[in-house]
DNA sequence: TACCCTCATGAAATCGATTACATGGAGGAC
DNA sequence: GTCCTCCATGTAATCGATTTCATGAGGGTA
């Protein structure tokens, strides 16, 4: 493979020369650019990124830990997050945590290795000591989706409080009293976060929830499953099971199926997540949606931010509900010829301020910043 | 941050010794070995890999170029690649071609620089000049899921023939006649055989396909909807609409549900592709799946065969029928209270030959190998 | 013509690891 | 006691780029 002393060679220039073409510098004649150019394409010439980065120390590469690659959430997050980084001319190396803090581990170090400039992480479990040790050693660093506490390092996540007293009002408002949720882990931020947020939202509208009626998965379809048989084996079911991911939510959908119930005639279901196939269940699922895309590419912002030293805040954005039609939203059982079954599209926001969309596809919401984390 | 001449200092030695502890050479006492391990955590040493590839010429990265990282055949196919490639000890760098030629060549180029390994791509077009060049170059290169003529890179793919088939005659048992077919680009292996088999399938079986049944999209959801449509509005509309891939599906249900149309009522539908979500619709989508895990470990099996200079053969996997009920499986009206409301599960062959197989998991196919690419 | 300034270019050090080769000490054989 | 062997360790070259500093040609001015 032809280097870049190859190429001085064959444009009878010295390799200071060529590797002031290849960095643009203002500082060489117009023929002797184009000669040293035909002679990068005479030779098939690619610049070897290992050997300037060493010299750089800087890789413009940025390092991206996911819970799980399997969840659609985080594939959507990755990919704004590989929209943003591309723009500013960065390469993504994704590391699938597969919700291990070991895995996870794993590929901080490997990522550290690599000398990627900076790194946006979804932690998948409470404070390990080399996360603290990188947190420490300032190198640059976002957290993404979900927090740790006690660590000066800003993240960029979404808020799903107001979205998740709006869901609490609608089931109120369609009668239901008996709601279960099915949270995360309470290692996590967002499975702590999302269960005081329908506690709390819970407790205003006047749903009951009886402590078995709060259960804790671990974000994953098959914690999903079990916990939903389980929560329908009690001898007072819920009248509606709320989903802390949509994973769970896929979960819940087999065990209900499998047991031959109707949504949301037997049971009702809503699902923190909105993923597209939503509105294609049997019902369409009732979703809190999270701004994805502006997730990851904010992430990415201040992850460049932090690198060109300028002042990095955290970044907090609204979920906002979807209603569909699995909490028991009425369906006509005629439908019209010509068109739509349901509420119209086009942003309607309805007198009691949640959002009816029938297609799953989101609005820009606004931000909300504030300094570091809590 | 540490270099390994710290390291070396700290523990006394030189930064050969160090070295050979970090590369595990046998000629060292343990009583060295330990005192640089000790100096090591001390100074929070970590290794780097540039350095490392720069000399070694090796970066233990494999370079992967998916068609759209939002179709989710393709981050299945990621995640295979990724469990393979880590069990081997490599990282996998992931380019989105986003279906687009240059995006492609964008990819190809910015891995080439970065020196992966290898590459393992799933060609968005044609023969680019670039992709050419990489092939004749000798650079370790597979191709995933789809091929390209005339060049000696051996794949990875599926072969969804026989499902064709079955599917074909899935629908003529149920009595449709004037089934549609929604392929892939020309552009594309995968686009092209598909169409192939569906015609000769259709043959043998007897189904009308006029040709204004036969329509080429994109791949993508929007393509999908479009073609739907204008199927739809034919004087002498289908019965049923084969969809190439799963998110053509996606676009397909959603004009589907935008006109009020009934499954399989009023149209029938099916799809290359199966997807999680398939088995959760309104009604559940017959599908054709792909052995999806076993393509991205057995081509990163390949790519590493090339590594190490043994020989590389190409792999061909068969694609399964799943019948659901899109197609019009009779679909009981009342459900038993206790279980479920379908064939049973637990890998049923049916008499005609294809798995019925409400949950959309797969089991594990034979391998079909042959030496290089058509 | 002499002097100085500008600017394009070149020579060589450098980044942090690996590795071929050199070296020296310990131990065994005679 | 001498010599040879083996083996743990050290010295220094190397990978392919970037970058600092030196250099010399050319041009403008007095």
């Amino acid at each position: 493979m032809a280097r870049i002393k190859d190429v001085a060679a064959q444009a009878g220039v010295s390799v200071a020369t060529v590797s002031r073409v290849l960095n643009d510098s203002p500082s060489v004649t117009e023929e002797t650019r184009s000669r040293v150019y035909a002679a990068m394409t005479a030779l098939n010439y690619v610049p070897n990124a290992v050997a300037r980065s060493l010299r750089t120390e800087a890789t413009r590469t940025l390092g991206l830990i996911i819970g799980d690659i399997l969840n659609p959430f985080f594939t959507e997050l990755a990919r704004a997050v590989e929209d943003g980084a591309r723009e500013a001319g960065y390469t993504v190396v994704i590391g699938n945590a597969d919700e291990r803090a070991d895995q996870q581990d794993h590929y901080v170090r490997t990522l550290l290795e690599q000398r990627v400039d900076g790194l946006l992480i979804c932690p998948t479990a409470e404070v390990t000591p080399l996360i603290e040790e990188v947190a420490r050693g300032g190198r640059p660093l976002v957290f993404l989706d979900r927090t740790l506490p006690g660590l000066d390092v800003p993240s960029v996540r979404a808020d799903g409080t107001e979205a998740i007293r709006r869901l609490a009002g609608h089931l109120r408002a369609l009668g239901h009293r008996r709601v279960a949720f099915i949270s995360g882990p309470g290692t996590l931020s967002t499975g702590r976060e999302r269960t005081r947020a329908f506690l709390m939202a819970a407790a205003e509208t006047g749903l009951e929830v009886p402590p078995e009626y709060v259960r804790v998965g671990d974000f994953r379809a098959g914690s999903g499953q079990a916990l939903t048989a389980a929560l329908l084996d009690l001898p007072e079911p819920p009248e509606v099971i709320f989903l802390g991911d949509n994973l769970m939510a896929l979960g819940a959908l087999d065990e209900i199926r499998k047991r031959g119930l109707r949504i949301p005639g037997d049971i009702g279901l809503a699902s923190f997540d909105d993923v597209p196939w939503f509105s294609h269940t049997d019902p369409p699922v009732t979703a809190i949606s999270q701004p994805t895309a502006e997730l990851g590419r904010g992430a990415v912002r201040v992850l460049l931010d932090i690198l060109g030293g300028r002042r990095a805040d955290s970044v907090v954005l609204p979920a906002h509900l979807v209603v569909r039609e699995s909490c028991g939203e009425a369906r006509p059982h005629a439908r019209p010829p010509d068109g739509h079954d349901r509420t119209p599209d086009g942003h309607p926001d309805t007198p009691d301020g949640h959002e009816v969309r029938p297609d799953g596809h989101g609005d820009t919401p606004d931000a909300v910043v504030g300094r570091g984390t809590a």
